[in-house]
DNA sequence: ATAAATTAATTGTTTCAACATATAATGTTC
DNA sequence: GAACATTATATGTTGAAACAATTAATTTAT
C-alpha cells in the first residue's frame, strides 16, 4: 500500500516521503519480528546480545565491550540488559581475572537451547523482504548503502 | 558505506543484509535529525505532535485519538507525551464539552514561535537522502510500499 | 429505561535508549 | 613510584515503546 494511504498527512516532497516510509516501513517488519521473539520471551537487544555469544568462535572470551562492538544500537545499554538474561539463566558471567576491569559473558547451555529453538525468528528475518525480487533487494541494498555515503 | 563494513558480522543472504541495512540505515539518519531537535529541547515524537496540531486545519478539534491516528508509531503513547508538552507550555489541553471523554489539544502561541525556529529541522529531513537523485528516491519509494505489500 | 458494549483517555509496569556521572582497574608520564 | 589519564563497567535519570488494566462517558441493544 501506498505510504500516503497509509498514514494520514501530506509530505512536502518525494525525499520527505521517502525518509517517512524507511521509517515506518522498518517500524511495521520489526513489529512482526517481535512478536515472534516475544513468544520465546525474549526482546530484541536480549536477543541480539545472545545471537552475539553463540557467534563468537574468535577464541576471545567477550566483554561487555566486545558485544557492544557488533550491536546495531552502539549506544545500547549491554550491561543492565546483560542483568536481565543473567537472571533468566541465559548467560554467566564472570570476572575476568586477566583484567579485573573486564568481565567474562558467556552464553549457558540453557541459552544455547533457547537459541536452537528459535530457528523460526532466523527464518522470519529472511522472510520480512519477501515481497522483493533478488534484483530488487540488491538494488535497495545500493541505495541504502549510496544513502549513507 | 557497505553494510558489511560498517558493522561487524555477517549476514546469511541479501535479504537478511536488506533487512538490517535498512534498520541501521534509519537508526543513523534519525540519529542525524535528533540531535537538532534537541538543540530545541524536544524529543522526536514530541515534535511529531506538535506538528500535528499546527497542521491541523480540519476544523474539527484535536482529540487524543486524532494526534494518534496521525503519528507514524500507531502505539505512541500519546496521552504522557501531551503531559510533557503541556509542562512546557508549549499545549493547552481542556475537556471536549460535545463528548466529556475527549480532550480538546490546542497548540500555544509559544508552541507555534517554537515550531517557527526550527524550520532548520524541516530543512534537514528534506537533506537526509539527498545523497540519492530525484529518480532514486522514487525506486526507493516504491521498493518500500512494494514490500509492505 | 436499564443493562451491556464500546470508546477515549489515563495509569501502571517492564524494558530500553540516550545521556551523564561514578567507580574501579589499568596504563602512562614524569 | 606517585600523579594523571584512560578504559571497562555500572549506576542514575528522563523519555519513550509496548503492553495490560482501569475509569469514565457515550452508544447500542433489549
Amino acid at each position: 500500500m501506498r505510504i500516503e494511504d497509509e498514514i494520514k498527512g501530506r509530505f512536502r516532497n518525494d525525499y520527505h516521503k521517502g525518509m517517512i516510509n524507511m521509517t515506518y516501513t522498518v517500524k511495521q517488519l520489526s513489529y512482526d519480528f517481535l512478536q515472534l521473539l516475544k513468544n520465546h520471551g525474549l526482546t530484541e537487544p536480549q536477543y541480539n546480545i545472545m545471537r552475539v555469544l553463540r557467534g563468537n568462535r574468535s577464541g576471545r572470551p567477550a566483554s561487555i565491550g566486545y558485544i557492544k562492538e557488533r550491536m546495531l544500537d552502539k549506544s545500547s545499554d549491554v550491561s543492565r540488559i546483560i542483568d536481565r538474561l543473567h537472571g533468566k539463566g541465559y548467560i554467566d558471567r564472570t570476572e575476568n581475572s586477566e583484567d579485573r576491569r573486564q568481565k567474562v559473558i558467556a552464553i549457558t547451555g540453557k541459552g544455547l537451547d533457547l537459541l536452537d529453538k528459535m530457528d523460526d525468528c532466523e527464518k522470519k528475518v529472511d522472510k520480512l523482504l519477501e515481497n522483493l525480487g533478488p534484483d530488487e533487494v540488491n538494488e535497495l541494498n545500493r541505495l541504502l548503502d549510496k544513502i549513507r555515503g
